[in-house]
DNA sequence: TCCTTATGTACAA
DNA sequence: TGTACCTAAGGAC
């Protein structure tokens, strides 16, 4: 379920089990064999996430390198590890837990340049404190794009995804195929504050909630629903759904090979 | 057992 | 804009 939420607490759960110890690090699919040998047995020194990228720092003063993808998933659990089925890329373990990488985009070994590069071509990320919401403002300001297509796009804003780029845009009613040039200063400041709260609070609890609770079914009297991806949401994979502050229906589209949802009611051109 | 789908990105044309 | 890549779950048969 990777946003950057997602990510920023998998840099704390790595961090919170590994830390500052030197745990074994294998490969049992063989894709990342080589650079494992080279890590297993020296210290974690540090996690660190920027959007949708995850970090592991060790000793040696090389970066374990990892991006989910679409796919990729990860697992904690206590030693002993079991038998690894044969798709965990990475594997860490030591005297009281494991965890397992499975199906990511990206698992590499880099240096601290190569990292820095990575940091370099990444937007400001709502979620780390070094963020300044003014640059991504100047690049959505000066674009003809569409915003529900600036959200996604990592250099603009690192972190957001499917799911808060539908949601966010939904709780301030702009309509996703707005132009950035067309977003003022004041709606940008509510988005960027908005996004930093919601995340923050993904990362608390580990799935993404973004309906205000005078607006959940309970509190406006329809039957509860059930959302498979694991959270409350207004919009998100709702198609053909009543809208629940207008009741009219939600709508999806494609947007650059992406499922766009919004109410075409509450958010007006 | 097969097919579809998914919270993502990179690269070719 | 299209396609390739990585995995697993759920639904249709």
């Amino acid at each position: 379920m990777p946003e950057g939420h997602t990510i920023h607490r998998l840099a704390q759960d790595y961090a919170a089990a590994f830390l500052r110890t030197a745990p074994q690090v294998t490969s049992p699919q063989g894709k990342f064999t080589d650079s494992a040998a080279l890590l297993t047995g020296t210290e974690l020194t540090a996690t660190e996430a920027h959007g949708k990228h995850l970090f592991l720092g060790f000793r040696a003063g090389e970066w374990i390198h990892i991006h989910l993808g679409l796919f990729g998933k990860v697992t904690f659990g206590p030693a002993p590890a079991p038998r690894p089925t044969d798709t965990v890329r990475l594997r860490l373990a030591n005297s009281t837990s494991y965890v397992d990488l499975r199906g990511p985009t990206t698992c590499a070994l880099i240096t601290d340049s190569e990292k820095g590069a990575i940091h370099g071509r990444l937007g400001p990320d709502p979620l780390r404190e070094d963020a300044d919401p003014k640059a991504a403002y100047r690049r959505v300001s000066r674009s003809r794009t569409t915003i529900a297509a600036l959200l996604m796009d990592q250099k603009v804003v690192a972190g957001v995804g499917n799911v808060y780029r539908a949601e966010v845009l939904f709780r301030h009613r702009i309509d996703p195929y707005r132009t950035g040039n067309s977003v003022t200063p004041a709606e940008w400041d509510a988005i960027w504050q908005d996004l930093a709260d919601l995340m923050r609070e993904g990362v608390r609890n580990n799935r993404i909630d973004t309906v205000r609770p005078e607006h959940t079914p309970e509190a406006m009297g329809r039957p509860p629903r059930v959302d498979d991806h694991g959270g409350e949401v207004y919009v998100y994979r709702r198609a053909n759904l009543p809208c629940l502050i207008c009741g009219g229906e939600i709508r999806t589209a494609d947007l650059a090979a992406r499922n766009l949802f919004w109410c075409p009611t509450c958010q007006k051109p």
